[in-house]
DNA sequence: ATTTAACATCGTAATATTGCAATATTAAAA
DNA sequence: TTTTAATATTGCAATATTACGATGTTAAAT
């Protein structure tokens, strides 16, 4: 099939496994990583930073503001790309909730 | 394309992607979740309890394994998979790693 | 008004993932 | 030893993802 069978599983469930998913891809992961370096995010550093095409990084950007990781901004004829630091946290703080609240009793 | 350029990303990128990739499926947080609340975990019972087929199960199931965070152990004809307590905490720590030291200075 | 620069979107090819039926495999039970 | 039960593996169809060239769109610069 290749299609996940969503209706199957609590919303919780699969907003959860969204989240990650998201996070899923390197180029994803090093996009965060630069942009937290960084005070201005342009994404045009970003083609040359990470070598992907313009096209594909637009894409990966989409997908991190799709969970609300991301805030795109109007700068002139640029965009200016932030971490959404409250979507962060919150972020960090439901998949620390979802490793405590897995209890570890097993076997 | 379709596949991903794995190469021009650092091996810290590509194992992190990696580890939130197969987190990101529901079926797969389930699967976690529910044998984390079980003291015996057997793999025919998830069949049941998730819902999606033997064979689909067992793919699952292998993908957990393959980052280390389930256990199988044969138990008669049975297989009893368990999460993996030092991997669980270790890969918290590592996801909590990623969170803190991206920093939150842009714009 | 044209041009240029910085993205975004569309279309498409290549590859990956999901899911399951069918078929192994393995070990206890009969 | 045959059967049964539990799980793994294989093969395949359907769908999703990744990547990028081509083409929009928008706003500053000329």
């Amino acid at each position: 099939m290749g299609i996940t069978k969503s209706q199957i599983f609590t919303e919780q469930q699969n907003d959860l496994a969204q989240l990650f998913k998201v996070l899923g891809h390197p180029a994803r992961v090093a996009i965060l990583q630069y942009i937290s370096n960084q005070n201005a995010c342009i994404c045009n550093d970003l083609v040359e930073e990470i070598g992907l095409a313009q096209a594909t990084i637009s894409q990966h950007l989409k997908e991190l503001k799709s969970i609300g990781l991301l805030n795109g901004e109007v700068e002139g004829k640029s965009m200016c790309y932030c971490i959404n630091i409250e979507r962060w946290t919150a972020l960090q703080k439901q998949l620390n909730a979802f490793f405590n609240t897995t209890k570890l009793n097993c076997c």
